[in-house]
DNA sequence: CATGCCCCCTGCACGC
DNA sequence: TGCGTGCAGGGGGCAT
C-alpha cells in the first residue's frame, strides 16, 4: 500500500485521534510482525501520553511522554483505523469489512474512549520502540535521503545523488538513500510527469560536476507535484490502503501510467474522450525492472 | 562501497 | 467449484 501520500494520509488521521491523549491499554493479538515486538512492548507504552505524530519517508513516529519514540512501518499492506467512541456505542465497531478483524494485530484504546487498530495481512509492517535520545543514530533512519517535499529537496540535491550512478533512474528513486519517501507507483508517475524514461542511466540527469541539468528539474518538479496532488486526494487505495476513518484514498484515478498497460497514454492530460486521440500516439507499456513492474509510455518518455 | 536478488507473508485475479 | 500460478504499494540482508 503505503507510499509518502498514503502515509502521510495516515499520519493525520492517527494526530486527530490520538495526540494528546493518553493510551489506557495497549493490546498485542499477534506481535511477530516483520520482527518480533519487544515483550514489554505493551507495557512500555501503557499509560502514557502521546505528545505528537511525526513522518520521516514512509515512518510514522509517534513521539511519547516517556521519551521514547514509536516507530511504525506499514510495510506493504498495514493500515490503521480508528474507531471512535460513538462508532463503538452506536454498534459500528466493525461495520468497515469483516475482515478487518482477522488481521487487527495490535488495538491502542486511548483515553478518550477511540480505539486505534493496527491491520495488516501481510505483517511487512513493524514497530519499534526508540529513545528520542537515540533517534538519530537509529539505524532505520540513519541512512534514508532528503523528504522530497522538504525545501532542501531541489535540482542540485537530486542531481548531486545521482551523479556517476550505475543504476536506472527507475532505481534510483525508489533507492531510499537517494530520496526517502517514493515507491513504484509515484517513481512512474513523476517520470511519466517529466517525460523522462525510467530505463534512462540515473547519472544523466547530472553534469560532469554533478551538477542539476533540465532533466534534474523537471524530475524534482514532477516529484513534488504528484506527491503534493496524492496527500490531497488522501492517496491512492488499490487494495489496502484507507484513510483512518475507513474511507478510500481517491488518487488512484488520476494514475496516468500506473497499472494502465496497454492504454493510450493519456497526453495531453487529461487525456482525450472514448474514441479521440491522444497528442502522443504512445501506448503505455509495462517493462519489469529490478523485479519490479515499471509503466511508461514509450513515445513521450525520452 | 554499490548493485541486484531473494525473501518475509497473505490475498486476489486469472486460466484450466 | 477447485486448484495452481503469478503478482502486489516495502525493505532488510546477503551475495557478487
Amino acid at each position: 500500500m503505503p507510499e509518502l501520500p498514503e502515509v502521510e494520509t495516515v499520519r493525520r488521521g492517527l494526530e486527530r485521534a490520538m495526540e494528546g491523549q493518553r493510551l489506557v491499554k495497549v493490546e498485542v493479538r499477534r506481535g511477530d510482525l516483520r520482527w518480533p515486538l519487544p515483550k514489554d512492548f505493551a507495557q512500555r507504552l501503557k499509560g502514557k501520553t502521546v505528545t505528537g505524530i511525526g513522518r520521516r519517508a514512509k515512518y510514522l513516529l509517534a513521539d511519547l511522554s516517556s521519551g521514547d519514540v514509536l516507530l511504525m512501518h506499514l510495510g506493504m499492506s498495514g493500515s490503521f483505523h480508528v474507531f471512535r467512541e460513538q462508532d463503538r456505542q452506536l454498534g459500528r465497531y466493525h461495520h468497515h469489512r469483516d475482515k478487518h478483524v482477522a488481521h487487527d494485530h495490535l488495538v491502542f484504546y486511548m483515553a478518550s474512549g477511540a480505539t486505534v487498530t493496527f491491520n495488516d495481512p501481510r505483517r511487512f509492517g513493524s514497530m519499534k520502540l526508540v529513545p528520542r535520545a537515540q533517534l538519530d543514530d537509529e539505524p532505520l533512519l540513519k541512512g534514508l535521503g532528503p523528504e522530497p517535499l522538504g525545501n532542501a529537496f531541489d535540482a542540485a540535491m537530486l542531481a548531486q545523488a545521482c551523479r556517476g550512478k550505475k543504476t536506472s533512474l527507475k532505481a534510483a528513486l525508489l533507492d531510499q538513500r537517494v530520496v526517502a519517501g517514493l515507491g513504484n507507483i509515484y517513481v512512474c508517475e513523476a517520470l511519466y510527469r517529466a517525460h523522462l524514461s525510467p530505463k534512462r542511466m540515473a547519472s544523466t540527469i547530472a553534469g560532469r560536476k554533478g551538477e542539476p541539468n533540465e532533466r534534474a528539474q523537471r524530475l524534482v518538479e514532477s516529484i513534488k507535484a504528484v506527491l503534493n496532488e496524492a496527500i490531497k486526494s488522501g492517496g491512492s487505495s488499490l487494495r489496502d490502503h484507507r484513510r483512518t476513518d475507513g474511507d478510500l484514498g481517491m488518487f488512484q484515478h488520476n494514475f496516468r501510467v500506473y497499472d494502465r498497460e496497454g492504454e493510450p497514454c493519456p497526453a495531453p492530460y487529461p487525456p482525450p474522450l472514448a474514441g479521440g486521440e491522444g497528442a502522443c500516439g504512445g501506448i503505455v507499456k509495462r517493462i519489469v525492472q529490478n523485479g519490479r513492474s515499471t509503466f511508461y509510455c514509450p513515445v513521450c518518455q525520452k
